[in-house]
DNA sequence: ATCTACTGATAAGGCTTCCTTATCACCATT
DNA sequence: AATGGTGATAAGGAAGCCTTATCAGTAGAT
């Protein structure tokens, strides 16, 4: 049977050969001598030699033998692998280093993430993040398959979704967006039924009113615009209002205004998604924990 | 401070995680199960982080998380180095393995050695073995150096030579030698006297006489030849006879044969020179008792 | 030459670590 | 509901490791 070295064993005799001696080498390792002593007689009964030569008799200094010299440089090669290992294991551990996937809906991305996660990788200069971008579904799609550690996304669909966890943690209400100058910008909050005399455009997010009661709004708008960049410029342009989630709007315009809808109170649930058997890794769970300290509260 | 790991605690780990199953891992490790939960818990607590999905909860099969999953190579690697330095050590303890590097004097050198050395080598391959030869004095410089493992010389001038020890194997006697057919290679042993009326040739050996009543031979010479196979084709030409130590004699020579001097007898001591505080490596310990072992009772 | 200061080895006891047996809690079968 | 599988947990004991106290040997100083 070949012999296991204990990593604490092979330091000792690491020690004792490059400090010649063993009460140096005990007060290195914080032990005494008679513990060096026996930890190397341990050694030499596993290895069945000799690693330093005869010390009871005549010789003054410690040293090593021939065998112990072949012994030396392969020890300290296994203990700082071994050390290597550790620290990288630790560094994991307290999310300084690794690998961070995330994805999330554009709104998020664009409006919460950046500043969060500057935040976040502030003395972790060893984390890397990939960060994708991406519609709801695509996000579940991404984390159902592995692709990230976790995603952000609308919560929909919860039976097709069984195996994911949801933690909601923004509550993103729809309202009206519209120049400053335009006369609705007036008020603090709208009921659907004063846009009828407004020219509506319709987006991607419009859909969301479908379930409430201003769904007739939907079939209201001349205009569809699809493209976000496109629809702010429209707007801005004073060519009439749309209704977003207040995350689409981008948050410092100088030129829109943002009005919540009081009837109907239309609110989409945004929040973290995970496989629900799965634990994160440690950066991630630091970030997803960095989050929620951050956002839930507000 | 950085986490210790212990081999025996990765290879727990290890076995778990490729067994998927602590009971499995605990039979290859002839171990309980409770004492392999136990060391992987140890192990969880030493990163802090766990290794395997929660798995007191409702799922079935033991499964890393991520964090395992990062762990589970670098685990392996390390044992897989310890366990081959492991191998390596016992290898070279069992000097089935190493570089042994040894010196000797032409005249053992060519005729014990090689036999010798043959049988030592015979189910070691992997023993790789330097040898060199040169005379005594050059031996003794390798050995101080540390150039060769140990050597075999002749013993002399011991003040000089404080920190080695000489082990005394083998005694090289001095001798006549002569054709088969000279009128001398009748005789069992020989008196220098009766070499007087013969043809002498001198040769590198023939100083070790110097010290003996048989000195006058050595001003009787006519020839010197310093080299071997000179003098060997000379002898067999008929041209006369030499004296040499029996080891320096081919033997089992066709043509010449060796008569020892009774009268003096001059015997020199070969033996095995090593360095007096310095501990041998496990081949070159090997040898040594292997030749203790099948030259001193001859 | 003896004394002192150093080396490391050794012995006996205690503390810690690790492993064992016995048992439990939980889930998936039957 | 009963059975057989998972792994966790508790308590006791064995083994390993470290400690204090002491010893033996060498080198250098007086």
């Amino acid at each position: 049977m070949l012999p296991e070295f204990k990593i604490t064993q092979l330091r000792h005799f690491v020690w004792v050969a490059e400090l010649k001696g063993f009460h140096a080498a005990a007060e290195k390792a914080h032990r005494t001598q008679p513990a060096i002593s026996l930890s190397i007689r341990d050694l030499e009964n596993k290895l069945s030699e000799s690693l330093f030569e005869k010390r009871n008799a005549k010789t003054a200094k410690t040293e090593l033998t021939p065998f112990g010299e072949y012994f030396l440089p392969k020890a300290k090669e296994l203990i700082e692998h071994h050390d290597r290992i550790s620290e990288d294991m630790t560094l994991l551990a307290e999310h300084k280093t690794g690998h961070l996937r995330l994805a999330s809906v554009p709104s998020i991305a664009s409006q919460v993430l950046p500043e969060l996660l500057l935040e976040f990788v502030n003395n972790t200069p060893d984390l890397h993040i990939s960060f994708f971008d991406d519609n709801s579904s695509a996000v579940y799609r991404m984390v159902e398959n592995q692709q990230v550690d976790f995603g952000i996304a609308h919560l929909f669909h919860e039976q097709e979704h069984s195996d994911k966890t949801f933690i909601p943690i923004w509550e993103d209400q729809i309202g009206v967006v519209c120049p400053k100058d335009h006369p609705l910008a007036e008020f603090k909050e709208l009921h659907w039924k004063e846009l009828r005399n407004h020219r509506l455009i319709g987006n991607g997010t419009s859909r969301l009113l479908e379930d409430s009661e201003a769904r007739p709004l939907i079939g209201h708008s001349q205009f569809y615009i699809s493209n976000m960049i496109s629809l702010i410029a429209m707007l801005e342009a004073g060519f009439g209002v749309t209704t977003l989630p207040r995350y689409a709007v981008p948050k410092e315009s100088e030129t829109l205004c943002f009005i919540p809808l009081s009837t109907p109170v239309v609110v989409r649930r945004i929040g973290i998604v995970t496989l629900t058997n799965r634990s994160l890794t440690p950066p991630a769970q630091a970030l997803v924990d960095f989050i929620l300290a951050r956002s839930r509260p507000a």
